[in-house]
DNA sequence: CTGTTAGCGCATTCAT
DNA sequence: ATGAATGCGCTAACAG
């Protein structure tokens, strides 16, 4: 129970001279035991990791990458940390790198383009061996080049960039079709459409089979009720609110995007609108809510999970050096039925008030 | 031309003796212009960075940091990323870090004590120049003895541990008092208390905080109504359930821990109880579903992008060199009221079956 | 103001 | 099987 602490901060870190030193031998010696080199003779082994332990050494890893440009770390870039679609891609991912030796390190962009370039640059920077990247546009000539810079294996996650690069996608338009074509059959003809802007492929997506529904079942277009523009608790509940609070208000809503959905589900509860009854809903993402909320919603659900475990699969292929064109993967969503779809009209007609017994 | 080295996929990377050679200097006046050292020409700093774009030269940090013992990084380590609780602590560190020039990698352990200790190691390998560390135990020499072995400022998140670092604590004590006596005052004598372990603080102090609020009232203290074991979405399900499905089940349910009250709720759901006829609820820290669920649930909360914020300003300050004992910090927690409380037997007496309209 | 020089800690090649 | 020597790319101390 000796506590050698001689200076309250910044304890002396052994190099691998002073474990030379007290082992005795050269500092290539100590090297090759780090490295588990074979050709070590027992005997000069055992002393050199007895003299390692006894220093508490630890690899310096700043000189290690430099002298060998490899820093067995890989970077996850994600636009928001405390979304649940992507804390569960870092999620999914980090064992499967775990297990193969590597470190991952998130870092959350908050949506700002600027800090997605700095923390490209800050992955070269510091030698990462692989990123895995979700950025939260698909423009920006600045961006593009930044990730072009990268010069590292990389994973791009539901975004169509020009990029020669691995990716996985998510399947956004089926699933959409279905919800909208399940509205459609319930007897909606007005149902609004909330979701990411059309700048990147999960809102185009989701556009074009809302369209590609509404046109197929013979039903008008208005693009009024397509809310296409932004995303977030805010945004969903702002588009919600200015949506149900008119005369031509649909019968129906679908909010895609998880902190979205969760702003809508907020505002219509504020308006005392009651689910299905005044307004049908179908949510996604959100997998936490969907079952618990009042009552429980239909849900355009995906497994992120899954997401970061093939991302990160696929690039621990190129970080074990396989070769060959990019690839493309597509990860199926569905459609999960509960409470929150009825006939359009069950409520209390042209009223916004909650009707039953409460 | 030893030009591309080992790297896998790399492009070459500029270092600073081309860019001096390109700009007609030397490298020590590339690394003062790098470095916005103010003792240089106007002409000879135009034609550095002109050098620097041309060859598009990024600094190696590693390189930078084994000079420096400087990496301009800080590491933040949590238990679970997938968790509101912690994606929120590292969304409200993260800017203020990153306006300070640090960047914020973030490491999940997924609650496995051999992978907070890996990060720890990393985190000295890699000169992390500062640490935020949310460990999910509080026990564990081994543990104890890496985050002293971190040689680098560090903030410790909601644990006591035998440590001289910098602390900040969530307030759980008077807010689970608060909670409890709100239901006793409704009238309940049986409440069900499912938490964390008392071997962690969070834990303690709740289960400190029902004890001391049911004693005050001279209510019987029922160790069978006491779940302190574990945490996660799971483990909230399995002891909501075995808590129900008894014929002394209680009156009332506090599910503390944010995917632990997840699970509570959705096993009430399951066993068709409706909240608060059949059985009062109060929730904790996973403040989108509380609004939302139905009916909206009754919640301890905490604002844990605060905690962030602050554990970031505390890490800077030590970062710019303030010095001084240890600080310790406690953030404040409410009891939200919402319609999940209601006074005992207000369902259909000895029955689990939902009544109402549905 | 700017060039020169000397390492930081490590992995590696070439000797032995 | 092991030691000696050589930079990796960079910053900082010291000269000019």
């Amino acid at each position: 129970m000796d506590e050698n602490r001689d200076r309250p901060t910044g304890q002396h870190r052994a190099t691998i001279r002073e474990v030379a030193l007290a082992a005795e031998v050269s500092t290539g010696t100590v090297s090759r035991v780090a490295a588990g080199s074979p050709r070590i003779s027992e005997a000069t082994r055992q002393r050199v990791l007895k003299a390692m332990k006894e220093l508490s050494y630890q690899p310096n890893a700043a000189a290690r990458a430099m002298r060998t440009n490899v820093s067995r770390t890989v970077g996850l870039l994600i636009p928001d940390l405390t979304c649940p679609i992507f804390s569960r891609v870092a999620a999914g991912a980090e064992p499967v790198l775990s297990a193969a030796g590597y470190m991952l390190f998130t870092y959350s962009s908050n949506r700002n383009a600027a800090r997605e370039i700095d923390f490209l640059n800050a992955a070269r920077q510091r030698q990462m061996d692989g990123m895995i990247v979700s950025v939260s546009g698909e423009g920006g000539a600045e961006m593009i080049e930044g990730l072009r810079g990268v010069g590292s294996p990389m994973v791009v996650l539901d975004r169509e960039l020009p990029l020669d690069t691995d990716s996985v996608f998510n399947e956004h338009y089926q699933a959409m079709r279905t919800a909208v074509e399940h509205l459609i059959a319930f007897g909606h003809r007005r149902i609004g459409l909330i979701c990411a802007t059309e700048k990147i492929r999960p809102g185009r997506e989701r556009c074009r089979a809302y369209r590609d529904a509404m046109g197929a079942s013979g039903l008008p277009l208005d693009p009024w009720l397509i809310r296409a523009t932004g995303q977030g608790h805010d945004y969903g509940h702002a588009e919600a609110q200015s949506l149900m609070l008119t005369r031509g208000a649909p019968t129906a809503l679908i909010s895609a995007g998880s902190d979205t959905f969760c702003g809508t589900l907020r505002a219509l509860r504020s308006l005392g609108l009651s689910i299905p009854e005044d307004v049908s809903l179908v949510g996604a993402d959100d997998i936490e809510i969907g079952p618990v909320a009042g009552p429980a919603i239909t849900m355009i659900e995906r497994d992120m999970f899954e997401a970061g475990r093939l991302a990160a699969r696929f690039l621990l292929d190129r970080l074990e050096g396989v070769d060959g064109p990019a690839r493309r993967l597509i990860l199926d969503s569905r459609v999960v039925m509960r409470q929150s779809v009825a006939a359009p009209g069950s409520g209390v007609s042209g009223s916004h008030l909650r009707h039953g017994t409460g």
